[in-house]
Formats: C-alpha cells, structure tokens, sequence
DNA sequence: AGGATGATGAAG
DNA sequence: TTCATCATCCTA
C-alpha cells in the first residue's frame, strides 16, 4: 500500500494549486468523494478527496496489494507478470481496477465504488519518503508506504 | 533513454 | 487558438 497526499492552494504540485477550475472542483467539494484525473494522454488516477467542503486537499492512491479479483486483475493488466506488478503504481491501479473517469466525484460511502473497513486489520508501520514524479515541492515528506511492502511502486 | 498520447490552464 | 506542461507506463 503507497499513498501521497497533495494539499490545497500551498502546495505548487497539487492540482488544487491554481485554486478552483472545472477539473479541481470535486477536490474542493466534500470528502469522502474520488478524484479521478486523466493523465499523460493515456492513464487515469485515483484520489481520495480529503478536507471539508470548501477547501481542497487530496490523497492519491498510488499502489495496493490485490486480495481479490486477481483474474479479472491480470486480463486487465497483460504487461504485469508478477502479482506485485498488478497495481504497483498508480496508473497501474486504476487499470486493474477498472477505474475510470466516470468515477469523477462517486461518493466513497454510497457510490459504485467503496471504501470498506478491513475484517482483520493487521498492525503495520508506516514509512515516509518524498513524492514520486513531481517537480516542484519534490522534498516534501507527503509519500506514505507501508514498510517493506512487496506491493509499493519502484 | 525515449515514445505514446490528450486534457488542462494560461497566454495571445 | 496555440503552447508548454504533466501526480505514467512500457519496450528497448
């Protein structure tokens, strides 16, 4: 599991940088929603809007270890040969997942696609490093991981 | 190391 | 209407 979080107008990597535009206006919008961008002409990325209505702040959802689905994971994703490949960047994830576009503002909680609480919920620690793939603000400690995790991106 | 690929936002 | 930029992935 490996998650960056953007904050709001502060932050000169965000998208939320520039302040309220049609594409930033679910990060402005309530938590608990899904940002999901278009990137680099060919793949999509999935967030998780985080602060109150009204100001922006998100968390990109950039590697998961797949627990289920794993077929219809690796039909999706042919170039990955290894299970730890599948969804081990963020691209990668909305691919496997099937998560696109038409999931822009889907509600986390009522919406087709779910945040759910784990069964077992196993103690793990927690690693920060800095963002992958930025430019400006690449220093800043906002990359979380869990340590020594097979299913992180790299 | 480089190419595929198109939306976005700012400038003209 | 152009233009640079981009929170990437894959093949070589």
């Amino acid at each position: 599991m490996e998650v960056e979080a953007y904050l709001g107008t502060s932050d000169r990597a965000a998208h939320s940088w520039r302040g309220l535009t049609d594409r930033t206006r679910v990060i402005f919008g309530p938590p608990g929603h899904a940002y999901v961008y278009f990137i680099y002409g060919m793949y999509e990325c999935l967030n998780f809007v985080c602060e109150p209505e009204g100001q922006a702040g998100c968390v990109l959802i950039r590697a998961l270890e797949p627990l289920a689905g794993l077929a219809t994971m690796r039909r999706r994703r042919p170039a990955a040969h290894r299970t730890e490949d599948l969804a081990s960047g963020p691209g990668k994830l909305t691919l496997a997942m099937g998560i696109t576009r038409k999931l822009n503002g889907a509600d986390l909680v009522t919406g087709p696609l779910q945040l759910l609480k784990p069964r077992h919920e196993s103690p793990f620690e927690v690693q920060t490093t800095p963002r992958i793939g930025i430019t400006h603000c690449a220093d800043w400690p906002l990359r979380f991981v869990i340590a020594d995790n097979r299913f992180v991106s790299r």
